[in-house]
DNA sequence: GTTGACTCCGTACTATGGTACGGAGCGTAG
DNA sequence: CTACGCTCCGTACCATAGTACGGAGTCAAC
């Protein structure tokens, strides 16, 4: 059979076996059917994107408890609605946050690169003193 | 005497004093002047703004290992100027990667919020979906 | 029909990033 | 000049997020 039985699943999502069965454990994704001949946990399609998005929101600063959040918003007939309006407005001032912060690093990056042009280095430049200038040195 | 010291400093920086002392551990700031008579640690206000950039950096995702390698790349006299370049532009893809990565859930939040208006829930709607409709599904 | 690769499960170990503790010294206000 | 709060240092402890291990069962191929 050609089935996504765990570690068919584990390289399809890009994480190891043990990595499925510790999500599982947290409650992050659920326990698929165990056929009652094998007792092998045969794999949705579904899991493997679950699980991708997991890794992808957790490179962006996300904790398991928060991607767990964040995977359970959701409008459906069932939900509360105000509820859930509430939840995901609050993500998304955080999401907001941070591309604001990775967009001073961005600049401040970018600014570097600018600073080292290949052949002689001309203006001291440093993350720091990019980000302070560029930032306007709001509280002080 | 107004002088910076480690709890001053943190409560600057919005840490705890053992949060400094650790960073200072991991190299992550240096250990600033004690002077002899006290033996007491004085900040610069420079490690203030440090110690906030390393927070606001590690709420986007980057380890201290990696909050450590983004501080020393600096473009002065004394540095390889292509090997700087270098691992800045390898930062700057790695800051694009995640800006995206944002904006594809800041989108699905947005779509999340519009499908839950109010009253009557109406379409159902879950981040899942919202990415993966949005994101046209690539790799299958 | 046995071998090798895979799965099951629970438990133990690891790395990262702090946080807490405790005894000793410093320092300023009353 | 003493009391209270802060600092010093090392060590111990904690939560999070895995990673490894080991014995037992399963499957597929030779």
């Amino acid at each position: 059979m050609n089935e996504l039985i765990i570690g068919k699943a584990a390289t399809a999502a890009g994480v190891g076996v043990e990595t499925i069965r510790f999500y599982e454990r947290k409650g992050l994704i659920e326990q698929p059917p165990k056929p009652l001949d094998t007792g092998f946990r045969v794999y949705p399609e579904e899991t493997v994107q679950r699980i991708r998005f997991i890794r992808q929101a957790q490179e962006i600063g996300f904790s398991l408890r928060e991607i767990d959040e964040l995977l359970s918003l959701r409008a459906d007939p069932a939900a509360d609605c105000a509820h859930v309006r509430e939840r995901a407005a609050a993500k998304l001032e955080e999401v907001e946050r941070k591309i604001e912060q990775l967009g001073r690093i961005r600049s401040a990056l970018n600014e570097l690169i600018a600073a080292c042009p290949g052949r002689g280095a001309l203006r001291e430049c440093s993350i720091m003193a990019s980000l302070i200038t560029a930032t306007g040195e709001s509280a002080r």
